[in-house]
This record gives structure tokens, sequence and C-alpha cells, in this order.
RNA sequence: GGGGUUAUGGUCUAGCUUGGUACGAUUCGCGCUUAGGGAGCGCGCGACCCCGGUUCAAAUCCGGGUAACCCCA
């Protein structure tokens, strides 16, 4: 993490990053740092450093969902970061998770406040002022913030911090059930478009009803893959039922002049959905951008031989401004060519134009495509055409790649013996399963950092549970999670 | 929760056994030369985790603290 670019790293980079597969911890923590997403060197464990690269896609990913929420009508919000501790206790199964996992605030002799490691002990207590009557509802609003949290297991960055975000949290609240319900549906539906706009597959599965929130209607959660095998939390749309709306006392009075408590819902990822791209796409070489979420999509290397730079540096320019729909850098630094190369590689700049006196002779331009490390050649007349043509295609070949990541890491176990086998080749196991509490943990206990971590959220044909072999139509998926 | 390891310029390190203020590389800055896959030379900036002890003298030995990393539950 805490490493710069040297040119003893440089000999080692090609070695380094093809531990991706051996040693994927090592791997991301490399390209964090030496792509200068983060700098981790900042002196409270498991917080770090936006740098201006790493937070510049972040905030596309977040401009993009900022969209997405708007679209669909819910409305961005800020609640404080300080939370009384009689809004916190409210839910006291919540509190009985964060009191000893929480940062605490205050004055300088007196802790206070707990500093938010979720919204809703912040929220809810609003709600309950703001929802009076039926015209009150829907209430659907989100927030981006950071959330904090004492973790205590091994942090790492982007996966578990102890500063998380920026994420954000939509919460909702509903007259009906059935109205909830739909708003899952919306979720999903807006979530499925972000997985899409950054060109990862996630795999969305139901969870087991002990996870969700106590006296919650259930959650579904989304999943990624790592490259070492494990599976990632990555977004988690949750139906909360009445559950809190009890807990914090959220009542409207009905039509039929019935107080009722509402329906909520609350959805919410961030950070995790950068992780999910830097690992599923990155290579031996360092990250792979996909366009939509690039700070700049191309880099234009002047390549200048003797006297000629002037002819070479107007003719990038001159592309620069042929090219000013797209995220454009001319790399007009005294490094050598190679090591600029090298660079844009390791930033994984989706698309480098090579110029020199080759091309302006020929009326061409090189361009090398980052995600598949290939040059190709085109016609200079055309290079608008052209490199929106191959922003789209890289674009659409990164989430392609992604569903056959996915597709090819789930396999169907049969017996124990086989889930055994598929989670030693570290993929993900589907089996038939009960939905039962005892074969769910027998299933846990089969291997260490063996892991039910949710079901298909589609029916299946009957089949025999892989332990107590009683019919039904529920599979589920085993891997190791983090 | 239990155990282990480490702490030296921005980064990576040598020195510690045998006490004498720190080797080297790289980054960064300046200059010149270079330029189609990690360029070269010269000059320069820059460090012993903290507190205490032993000693004429501590990066080094001793005690305590702090932090990070790893392994196991």
């Amino acid at each position: 993490m805490d490493k710069e670019l040297s040119s003893e790293d440089l000999e080692k980079l090609p070695e380094r990053l093809n531990a991706k597969k051996k040693d994927f911890p090592e791997w991301m923590s490399q390209v964090l740092a030496l792509a200068k997403i983060i700098d981790n060197r900042y002196a409270v464990k498991s917080m770090f450093v936006w740098m201006p690269y790493g937070y510049d896609m972040m905030l596309r990913i977040k401009k993009f969902w900022d969209e997405e929420f708007k679209k669909n009508g819910i409305k961005e919000t800020y609640f404080p970061l300080m939370v009384p501790v009689e809004y916190a206790e409210q839910n006291e199964s919540w509190w009985a998770g964060f009191k000893d996992e929480g940062f605490w605030a205050g004055t300088k002799n007196e802790q206070e406040f707990i500093i938010r490691p979720t919204g809703e002990p912040a929220m809810y207590p609003m709600f309950k002022l703001w929802i009076r009557g039926k015209s009150d509802l829907p209430l659907r609003i989100y927030e981006t913030v950071f959330s904090y949290r004492y973790e205590t297991k091994q942090t790492r960055p982007l996966i578990r911090d102890r500063e998380i975000g920026p994420w954000y949290e939509i919460h909702t609240c509903h007259a009906t059930k059935e109205e909830a319900e739909k708003e899952i549906e919306i979720a999903k539906q807006m979530n499925d478009k972000v997985w899409d706009f950054i060109g990862v597959k996630p795999l969305l599965v139901k969870k087991p009803k002990w996870e969700c929130f106590p006296g919650a209607e259930g959650a579904l959660e989304y999943y990624t893959l790592m490259p070492n095998g494990k599976v990632l939390e990555n977004g988690s749309l949750n139906n909360l039922g009445q559950a809190y709306a009890k807990k914090f006392n959220i009542k409207f009075l009905d039509s039929d002049g019935k107080e009722k408590y509402v329906w909520q819902t609350c959805t919410g990822n961030g950070e995790r959905y950068l992780s999910a791209v830097i690992s599923q796409h990155g290579d031996d070489f360092g990250l792979v951008i996909p366009p939509n979420i690039a700070p700049i999509e191309v880099v234009i290397i002047p390549i200048f031989r003797g006297k000629n730079s002037e002819k070479i540096l107007e003719k990038a320019k001159e592309y620069e401004r042929r090219l000013k729909d797209f995220r454009v850098e001319i790399d007009n630094s005294e490094k050598s060519v190679g090591s600029k190369f090298y660079e844009n590689e390791l930033k994984g700049i989706p698309i480098r134009i090579e110029l020199g006196e080759k091309e302006i002779e020929e009326k061409e331009v090189t361009i090398f495509l980052r995600n598949i490390r290939k040059r190709i050649k085109i016609k200079e007349k055309d290079i608008e055409k052209e490199i929106k043509k191959y922003l789209i295609k890289i674009q659409e070949e990164m989430l392609e790649k992604s569903k056959k990541i996915l597709e090819n890491s789930i396999r169907e176990a049969k017996n124990t013996e086989e889930l055994r086998k598929i989670f030693k080749e570290r993929k993900i196991a589907k089996i038939y399963w009960c939905e039962e509490g005892d074969c769910y943990d027998k299933i846990k206990a089969l291997e260490e950092g063996m892991d039910l971590f949710g079901s298909d959220i589609k029916e299946s044909k009957e089949g025999d549970c892989l332990i107590c072999k009683k019919k039904t139509k529920n599979k589920a998926f085993v891997a190791n999670s983090y």
C-alpha cells in the first residue's frame, strides 16, 4: 500500500500484479497505491485519503446513481453525523449490535453522541415527526454519506473500512406492504443499471431470514466475485416491513381512521462498487477502467524524434480538439515513451493514441485498447467516429467479460463431496437447500470459511435438500465470503 | 479473544550480534542530453516510532508505551 513507483517496483510490477490470482489482497493493495486511487498512509487505522484519480471514478459512479434516483423521484437529503444516544437506543437490537462498534463523540469531558454507523437512528426519529397522515406517504429519500464503524475484523481498503463511503442509503416509507414490495423492485432496477454502467455483473440473492434485520420481511443482497474466489457483499435491498416503524413509532392516520405503522425499505451501497470494478477487470499490468467512469478516456502520447516535436505536438492538439466530446489528455511530460505506456496502462486508461512521425505521414492513428492490450490502426479522418465506437465496444466487452466470470464461477453440487470440491476450487456452488437453520448450520460446518450466503431469487424445479433430502424448490449459493 | 513479527529519508532498504549520529537504491527538484515498450549523466532536498533507563556516548543494549502487519480461534 505504501509504495510508490520505483524502477525496482517497475521491474517487478508484472510479477507482483501477476499475483492477482495467487495473492489477490497483495495485488489490490499494490494497484490502489501505484495507480493513486487512495493513499493509505493516513495515521488512523483503516481510514485513508481518496486521491484525485480514485475519487473522480467514485464520483462518476455517484453522479450516475444521483441521476438514476432523481429520475425515479427519490430526493437527496442530508442527516447529521452525530446521533444522540437516545435516538440510537430506540431500537435495542440495532443498538446492541452497534454500540461497541461505534465511534463516540461529544465534548472533551463527556461522550454523548455516536458517530453514524448507519443512517436509521438519525433518520427514523425525524420520520416520526414528518409522517402524520396518508398524504405524507410515500416518503422516499436518500443521502450519500460516510459512516463509521470500529471494525474489529481485519480491515481492507474499499472492502472493509472504519470510514465507509461514500455510500448512498435510500430509505422509504409506505402505506402498504405491497407498495414497499414495489419499491424493492424499483431499487433492484436502479441497482442493475448502476452495475451495467460500471461494467460488472453481480449475483443477486435472497438472504436467509435470520440474517435480515429482526422483524424484517426479507432482504436481497448483491454479491460480486473477487479473484481469490471469495464473494463480497455488494449492496443490500432490505424490505424492513414494520419492524423499525414499531421501534421508532412511525405511524400514519389511514383513510379508515385508524393509526397504522408504515412499511419501510432501505437500500444502500457505495465504494464497494469500485472495489468490484478494480478487482474484476484489473490485470497484470494494473487497472482496467470502464470508459463510463474513467477520469481520462483517451490519452494521447506524442512521440517526438529530433526536430519534429512541434509538428507532432500540434497534431496532438488537433486530435484533442477533434475529440472534445471525450475526456482526453495529452501526456507531454518528459518521461520516456515506454514509461508513459506502462503508466497509463497501470492507470487503466481505456484508449491510448500513439502519435509519431509514422502516423502523420500515413494519415493513420495508432490506438491501443487497454482491456485487450491490442494496437490497431484507424484512419485519421474517422478519428471521432472510431474513438466513439471503440469506447462503446470496450464498455460492452468489459460487461461481457464480467458476465462470463460469474457464469463460469457457478457450479451445481448434488452432494457434500461435490460441494467440498467446488469450494476448494474457489468457485460458487449451487445446491438445493430446504431453508431450515439446521441444514444451514451443517453446510457452514462442512469446511472452514464455507458460507451459505443466500438463495436464488428464482424458484427451481423441485429437488432434494443436500443435507436432509427434504423436497424443495429453493437453490442456495455457497462460497467463501468476505 | 490467543500467539508471532516488525518499526531507519516520500518509498524500498543496509547498519543492530560486537554502542562512536547512518550504506545504497528509488522518488522528488534543477540542468544538459535523450525519445516507437519502464532513458543517461551531473548537482541538490530528504530519515533512526514515542517515553524512560544504562553509558563519556544509543538506530544499536534494557524496560515501558504506541502503531502496523501476519497466523490461529
